[in-house]
DNA sequence: TTGTAAGCGTTATCAC
DNA sequence: GTGATAACGCTTACAA
């Protein structure tokens, strides 16, 4: 393979010269930029970028580590955040955790290593410990001390279910989600909020009675048998906001195994825009998140890393997306 | 960032010790080892990987460019090499091409750049001329000429359809995929021998009607109305192959919609598994491809690159997935 | 404007 | 067993 040396050879010229030419810095008399660049076609040069990366202390790859991209609304995020990051000359390195804390480590390691330029974390993982401020680290929907995040406002989203519900005349209501109570090193996880959100405000209107239903956090999708567990005892309940979409769509399931109408005697509202169930016959009633704007985000605090000295967190709007099981 | 000169300097040794201690290569006294073993744990060294790959022309990262990740079935293989390639010591970087030539060609570049090792393409494209045979290319269910390709035994899945709706007595065959008999430029993919060996099987039987519809190459998903327009004027079909699950759903729900039971009046096999459509309410009867399989030979083909001289084109078997739909 | 040379952090050859 | 030293291919002062 031809490298700079050659095209300097070939064009008579020095190497600092071609590189001047490659990468369009400083002056060069534009006849000697056309010789060169006819030595470059000739030859068919391109910079070898390792070593451009070794000099430049810099690779342009990100790499994304989630616990598993065939997780609906997670790979609808990294189809985005490739696509985002695409613009801003970064590639995308993709690592399915699952949810395992010793493959997360080792795209730590490679980040320590210069492998790659930063880190994208999705994980439920108690990796702080690993994890140090300068570190070009960019956490979603989870806190870490001194790490920038970005989150959808989980918070109002489950604020915004709670009025809807409450707006259709539900009077018996149920959360269902995963949590970290019962784990020996409790996580408040930003997804939390959805239920703190949904709480709260029924209790600003009065209403104290909801049924919380709680499984290990991490679990991205539910059994039939869980779900038949966890409603039972609660068929009285006639609005449920759920974790997820996928959540909701077993429980909307085993509702009407049980004989109830959806949305006629219980309303369901599930987590993250229905988009990927659009295909299920009904389409679930739920608070969308917007992948786009998060992955913008996300684009924007990596390149931070680069341009300013600290990187903000951020915060990105839900929105309510109809359907038809609310 | 501590360096491989900082350790030798600070064990009083020279660089090329510490090299061998950090690649276990060659000879180093215990004692020796010891001693540069203690200097890296406190001064927290580790190996600068951009520098390495710069001596060993090798960075081991390997580009993954597929149309869509979201897409059910490349999600999945996408996953499965993600796990398998890690195994081999690979890092994989995800490229969404949406189809798009272009941004595949940035993937190649990379490729002759040095920035990935191998490439794995999954494409529709007619990317041939810019492909040549000392490059590290992997083609998935895609022929070029002089590169290595794995695909599923695409034909005998066609024929295992056919016998299996034979078998069930269907009369009146349709098959519906895409196909590049519309375009410019035809491209025979390997996908398009599901259709062939459904269709020669049916022949061999003495069957020749076989209603045969075929939309436009690369499109994974196709529309309501697209369908509607399918089905019209062949309502008297009663056993449909289809070239993926997806478009067996939307086939299914149009003829649901025209009254007619799925399988009892029309049976419907799909392709790629069912195991994406688990959800949906009814399993879909599917010739299944396994990706973990897929993802396996993908791995050995990557790693022959660099362990033989030629390296094998791989065709992987299909598999018979019950479900509710035939 | 242009070329020489130092440096980026490794690995590997070759004397000692 | 071990340590200089030459690559690897580039960018960027600095000198000319």
């Amino acid at each position: 393979m031809a490298n700079i040396k050659d095209v300097a050879k070939k064009a008579g010229v020095g190497i600092a010269t071609v590189s001047r030419v490659i990468n369009n810095s400083g002056y060069v008399k534009s006849e000697t930029r056309l010789k060169i660049e006819k030595v470059i076609k000739e030859i068919n040069y391109m910079p070898n970028e390792i070593a451009r990366s070794m000099t430049l202390q810099k690779n342009n790859i990100v790499a994304f580590v989630l616990p598993n991209s065939t997780h609906l609304f997670f790979g609808e995020l990294l189809y985005y955040v490739e696509e985002e990051l695409f613009e801003y000359g970064y590639k995308v390195m993709i690592c399915n955790s699952s949810e395992q804390l010793e493959k997360e480590l080792v795209y730590l390691d490679m980040l320590k290593n210069n492998r790659v330029d930063a880190l994208i974390l999705l994980t439920n993982n108690d990796i702080e410990k690993y994890l140090d401020k300068n570190l070009r680290v960019i956490s979603f929907d989870r806190r870490f001390e001194g790490v920038p995040y970005v989150a959808s406002d989980n918070y109002q989203g489950g604020v915004m279910a709670a009025k809807k519900l409450l707006e259709l005349g539900c009077k018996n209501f149920m959360f269902i989600g995963d949590d970290a109570q019962g784990d020996s090193t409790p996580v408040i996880t930003e997804v939390t909020k959805r239920r703190i959100g949904f709480r709260e405000y029924l209790h600003s209107v009065g209403i104290d009675n909801v049924v919380n239903i709680e499984y290990p956090l991490g679990n991205y999708m539910v059994s039939t048998e869980e779900v038949h567990d966890m409603l039972t005892g609660h068929m009285d309940v006639d609005g449920i906001f759920t974790i997820s979409d996928a959540v909701a769509w077993a429980v909307i399931k085993e509702l009407e195994k049980n004989g109830k109408r959806v949305p006629e005697d219980v309303k369901v509202i599930g987590f993250d825009g229905g988009r990927s169930f659009i295909n299920l016959g009904k389409r679930i009633t739920s608070i969308g998140q917007n992948p786009q704007l998060i992955a913008k985000a996300i684009g924007e605090s990596i390149s931070s890393f680069y341009n300013k000295s600290t990187v903000e967190d951020k915060i990105i709007p839900i929105y309510f997306s109809e359907g038809e099981t609310a």
